[in-house]
DNA sequence: TTGTAAGCGTTATCAG
DNA sequence: CTGATAACGCTTACAA
């Protein structure tokens, strides 16, 4: 293993000249810079993060804290985790996992599934952080656009000319729902027509049983906005158990995109999160923040792709 | 930030009387030991392991390699990818994901996802690994026990009193295949039965067509083993479609148990693989390994449980 | 059995 | 702008 003495003996320097090289080159005279980073290469020099972490005090991991029950995890986590570890991985960071809130050890957290009632737990945290999801606390965090994803669906939705529009949404009153049924209830008013939202738990079951036991109010023609497609899953299947045609007279639109979509039959007209993206981005978040002793990052919203696709009309 | 310098000054002996409790308990002699022992519990010390990763020349990293493509990623990764990172916590490991063959850094490999033909690659590599799934090259492994775990499917399937049961297989040349293969055909044969195998890639669309195409060979009380929860969904489907009665004529077995089987309408009756606990597993195994300087470990095959549902008769 | 000294590879600090 | 030195926290090797 070739270490900055070696590369410092070969370019005839200091062992702090080539430090600089490597993350001051300014305070280095571009000679000097040339002739140092020439020896790196010959010597194929690749710092020793380990070493470089000691001397900073630093750990090189970032915790990932999953706050939800790993039981009903999502199959997207899957996505956002290989995002995240791509965007670690490239500053040599890596990643530990913690399903409770017994954190420590780590330079900083990207804290997934939290709730309002987490606020406490947050502010007593002694190490940088990020979200991934949606707070009105003004923590920074990383999301899909939630409200623009559901704009696009019903958008979508009315110009398929579905005469009614029915929201299914989550039963949780946490700013990513509210978000997603903002962006329904936006664009049917911009339409003049009145929201008709209910609102389970995210299990297909329970969608598939609230389906069947309104029916009476669905007339054919309707599209369903599910926020989920857990939800979008159980709803195919209620409409398929009253002999609903799908796509003809009932329309159903997903939200997340993984798995779930392709899997259901037919496949599912869904929004689609770009969870790897959105997990490189918290991964690049989190970095910045260590680098920047904790300094806000603010928030971003990830645009979602409508994938169209065979539960609805073309 | 209490080192182990506070420690021992706090307990009045030298720095590496502390690290001898901590690594080599039985060079210290029992009093020593106590008394740096409630030294470091009244200073709550906690090993810096970057500091001792420096010392030892490793990283404190394991790389997890996944083999197979991304955008096919089974769910159930996650229960896997959930286990490992709980192993290595607690050794103070941290994960890094790797898709591609582009390793190093780290101090040793999981390996998943890997075929036949990765032969030549894993030969090459200059770290310890071990793979998870079955392989016979005498690479150290762990998996599911896969020819038990289709032995308990074909076994009940006969309980059950289906008097024809076809084998869906996933069209691989791989260990895992046969081994599942192995364990459907052993069982029949042990009742005198004739195996049917048909074979295809693992997507729940071609499962159905699959079934579709060759309806007529399948008089009502047939079950089906299949070699995924994939393929599972796709046969249920195919009857469905035919108007098949599951689980009065048809029954479906699948295999993996993780979400699929429970999105499924009917639920299925599937072969439960442990995820967790094989991670779990797979973390402690390659740990073992770096420590022993890449000594042998030989294969462990973890115990499926085969959980019924709606998907057969009861 | 216990302690001393040196070193792992890097960076901060201060002097030139 | 560049270099010498000490330090990060721990462990190995050797000495007592």
């Amino acid at each position: 293993m070739t270490t900055l003495s070696d590369v410092a003996k070969k370019a005839s320097v200091s062992k702090m000249t080539v430090s600089r090289v490597i993350n001051h080159p300014q305070q280095v005279t571009p000679e000097l810079r040339k002739i140092v980073e020439k020896a790196m290469e010959q010597l194929n020099y690749h710092p020793n993060s380990i070493a470089s972490a000691l001397a900073h005090n630093r750990t090189n991991v970032v915790k990932l804290v999953i706050l939800e029950d790993i039981d009903t995890t999502e199959p997207y986590y899957m996505n956002l985790l290989f995002g995240i570890a791509k965007g670690l991985s490239k500053k040599h960071y890596a990643i530990q996992l913690a399903t409770d809130r017994d954190v420590g050890g780590g330079d900083g957290y990207i804290i997934t599934g939290g709730r309002a009632t987490d606020a406490e737990w947050l502010d007593q945290l002694d190490k940088p952080f990020v979200l991934f999801g949606e707070n009105r606390y003004g923590y920074d965090f990383i999301d899909t656009d939630n409200k623009l994803g559901e704009q696009l669906a019903t958008q979508y939705a009315l110009n398929k000319n579905y005469q009614s529009i029915v929201f299914i949404g989550i039963d949780e009153k946490e700013p990513f729902e509210y978000s997603r049924e903002a962006g329904y209830i936006n664009t049917l008013q911009k339409h003049n027509m009145i929201p008709k939202i209910f609102r389970i738990q995210n299990h297909s079951s329970l969608a598939e049983k609230l389906i069947i036991s309104n029916w009476r109010k669905f007339a054919p023609n309707t599209c369903f906005i599910c926020a989920s497609d857990r939800i979008a899953v159980g709803v195919v299947r209620a409409i398929q158990r009253k002999n609903g045609n799908i796509p003809r007279d009932f329309g159903v639109i997903g939200f997340d995109g993984v798995l779930l979509d392709q899997v259901s039959n037919p496949k599912l007209t869904t929004v689609k999160q770009n969870l790897f993206k959105l997990g490189e981005l918290l991964a690049g978040m989190i970095l910045q923040k260590i680098k920047q002793d904790g300094a806000q990052q603010g928030e971003v919203l990830i645009e979602p792709e409508l994938i169209q696709s065979e539960s609805t009309r073309n």
